[in-house]
DNA sequence: GACCTATGTTACTTACCGGTAACATCCAGA
DNA sequence: TCTGGATGTTACCGGTAAGTAACATAGGTC
């Protein structure tokens, strides 16, 4: 709307003067349809919205997937994917050493998506919206927040921090649950010091602490 | 449809032979909206629906709300409210001894709601559902999380807690988490625990710590 | 019995949306 | 230049859902 494209030929737009190639539709549909998603959700955007945003029209939309559900899952799949990718760049940015590799993993994620404008989890929202247990996109988000939780226990593990399998879980909590916040008590609230949060956490469970009585523990000083 | 309900006259209905007052159609409707719109999700469920699960039909169902959107906020209304009431009578159980109430509070939120067949926080639900900022039941829902999270911190801060809003924070992200992992990792992932998380949480932050680095902590042994 | 109010019943309007059919167009490659 | 595959255009179908109108019914009150 606000910028202008020029249409010059298939394959192409001018875009304030340079010209660039333009992706093909397939593409330009999963990524306006991913953006409508995300802000607005499932219900509210039809079809004819995601194709006219992505500079196309319903019918090569249906030619590219067989029904919205279908391009709900393609989309979701394309979000898991970047996701996985980052985490992987994580990975090698840190190889040899698990515990930076998490700290710089809570550090992604403590400030990712975290902004007043943004929406949470798009994987959570998705499985809210989505109440049928057998709607096709959620044994996918099931699968992706599992796998995602593994890893992080696995890395928590390598780590070699105290209960690996604990700190995660409370890892995961939190993270769920900031995005979660975003959308009621907004930004500036329990979700605003999440990092230093799970900083806290991985700091708690380096301690060597042995064994004692858990849920009820006496005062230390 | 299971249970086998006769109708005798307006006001009275026969079940199983005992004879009993049947609530007016306005609270049997906010009775059924909340059942299915927790269920299926505000979108999933037409007016129609609900009038028949209310036994009623979609006339008096308007004529009692001004609109769809009037009566979701309604049901988000009574759901407080009876929320509330729980916080209550937990203070008054407890009163006098604001650690105790606290304890039985996490115990309380931390069992409520997180079975299998749960569907997560309602209200949370609701933010993600209606997308729209401006939707009327928008405003209601951050006012209640906002004065939920109110309510936790000056709990903890009677509890005579170190750091309580940060305690508070750290209480309130994992108990939202908790109820949003419950639709995609399932009743058995990480908000299993969620009560013992709190309860620790409650423990750490009860130990005179004084203070020192935060984030990175030496170990203490 | 007359009356009033709350409720039940039916049918309808309006609108949106997912999905499809038929035909026009355009571009690449031979 | 011809041709074929991908895309654009238009119109349509069928279903569903919010909300309304008009009328029928029943119960309580005087």
């Amino acid at each position: 709307m606000s910028m202008e494209k020029t249409k010059i030929a298939t394959g192409e737009t001018r875009v304030k003067g340079t010209l660039q190639p333009e992706p093909p539709p397939r593409e330009r549909i999963i990524a306006a349809a991913r953006d409508l998603f995300y802000r607005h959700g499932f219900h509210m955007v039809g079809v004819d919205a995601i194709a006219e945003a992505a500079g196309t029209n319903k019918m090569t939309l249906y030619r590219h997937f067989e029904s919205k559900d279908a391009l709900i899952v393609e989309c979701l799949r394309g979000l898991c994917a970047e996701f996985d990718t980052a985490w992987d760049e994580m990975a090698a940015a840190h190889r040899g050493d698990p515990k930076g590799q998490l700290l710089a993993w809570l550090r992604h994620v403590g400030e990712w998506k975290l902004s007043a404008s943004d929406r949470g989890c798009a994987l959570a929202n998705a499985a809210v919206e989505l109440s049928d247990k057998d709607h096709p996109a959620r044994r996918f988000i099931d699968e992706q927040k599992t796998a995602h939780r593994d890893r992080l226990v696995r890395l928590c593990r390598e780590a070699k921090l105290r209960e690996p399998e604990l700190l995660a879980d409370k890892v995961f909590l939190m993270c769920e649950g900031a995005r979660v916040c975003l959308q009621s008590v907004g930004a500036k609230g329990p979700a605003a010091r999440l990092v230093a949060m799970l900083q806290a956490l991985v700091a708690e469970h380096a301690e060597a602490r042995p064994r004692e009585a858990r849920g009820k523990r006496a005062p230390r000083h």
